[in-house]
DNA sequence: CGAATTTCTATTGTATACAAGTTGTATTTT
DNA sequence: AAAATACAACTTGTATACAATAGAAATTCG
């Protein structure tokens, strides 16, 4: 590639997003123009579009007088996302098998390749955003302008939280990535299917497992809790 | 309000904002960046930002080397906002009946004293900016970052395809406006005794109405069809 | 010694000049 | 006459200089 404005724009883009993704910037932490301006080689003008861009996705949060910070995740945060997630994920999947253009098929498939191999010689980054690239397709599968707003607002936290609460502490948490894998097979088999119900289905499956697994954070040892005031919530 | 480049700024955004909810704007219209710089005394930096702004909040959308122009209402635009609206409208009054403050409680009173005022004096445009008002403090009193954007984004085209669709050709169109006005109250009530399953309830009724509202519409007096081929649908 | 106010500095916000790119038109060539 | 290309006018995109504002530090006064 050469050289361009447009494409440091984009890596600068690039940059942020996965960088906020990953959690290598914290939620909340200030973003200084000034910085980013002379290490990516563009003036403030265009920095601060991207900026704004990555503001509307829900990224960023511009205070004025203050500048961009990273969003930030507050204690109703995690609250505030297991009342939507449920809700939103099965209805995008659900149209995801409805809609899904056969190129569509073949990039899932693609990003699924890619969350298998992070799986194995991946750091934990290098998963969440794998993981996070195959869910976004789902998105473009569902392509409901009206839907897609609040689901991927949901990834970018999704991607934050696992990379918060997942630890592979135990047997049982390894394992849960290989049958989140599993379980992103079954979803490419669905949709291919155009089976509706089977996506919805695999959605609310996928779901509990994620949730299985902050879940497991929380209470990581049973048996052994240092601090013994943490219930498990088992709803 | 003294006369500073912030103000005129925030009197841009809302002209473009309300321009874009009552149609004064047309979907899909190309935005003069110089026009609308000297209109409104701005130079075109602040301006821009307030396109990224809209864009990102799905008023506008920005296409490289061509500027901003009004979001695009397709054929695809209402079957996609008939598949979102009730599941996002349902989750919404449902959390802000569970979570409204009273200060947010008497916004919605004034919202809707406002939308009466308008059912009675003022146009369908008048009427279309009130009745969006309340529901986006119905938005505001849910406060679920992940369910907002989306619920924000149909709001623009339900005004929008209410104001295409609504023409008070029989007395029972106006009759709606009415009944619209009578679940607007009971949403206040429900909210108020926070009520979350009797919200979600209305929520589903005044779902309903708007949906017939339109589908009035394609089918405005069925016994005298010029053309005779457009069943209505009544699933 | 502490609180309040003023000054200074760092950072954000805006304006304008300039560059790059796009679109439409006209001319030329086949 | 039709098509293609080159050119010109206009629109969008970027850089930089300047203005305003928020936060910190220091000084002054109670």
């Amino acid at each position: 590639m050469t050289d361009t404005v447009k494409n440091r724009k984009a890596a600068l883009y690039d940059h942020l997003k996965t960088s906020i993704l990953t959690l290598a910037l914290d939620p909340g932490s200030d973003l200084d123009e000034a910085d980013l301006s002379t290490s990516f080689g563009l003036s403030r003008t265009p920095l601060r579009e991207v900026f704004r861009e990555l503001a509307g996705e829900g990224y960023l949060e511009l205070h004025a007088g203050r500048g961009a910070r990273v969003s930030g995740m507050s204690h109703t945060t995690v609250r505030d996302f297991f009342l939507a997630a449920p809700m939103i994920y099965g209805a995008i999947l659900r149209l995801a098998a409805l809609n899904a253009s056969p190129r569509q098929i073949e990039e899932l498939r693609t990003a699924q390749d890619r969350f298998r191999t992070a799986l194995r010689t991946g750091d934990a980054a290098a998963r969440a955003l794998a993981n996070n690239r195959f869910h976004e397709i789902t998105g473009e599968m569902a392509g409901n302008v009206y839907l897609l707003p609040s689901f991927y607002r949901l990834l970018i936290d999704h991607a934050r939280i696992g990379m918060t609460f997942y630890r592979p502490q135990n047997n049982e948490m390894a394992g849960n990535l290989t049958a989140a894998s599993d379980q992103h097979d079954a979803i490419i088999a669905a949709i291919e299917a155009r089976d509706a119900d089977a996506a919805a289905r695999l959605a609310d499956e996928h779901w509990k497992l994620s949730r299985d697994q902050i879940e497991m954070f929380v209470m990581p040892a049973p048996l052994d809790m240092p601090l013994g005031t943490f219930p498990k919530n088992s709803a």
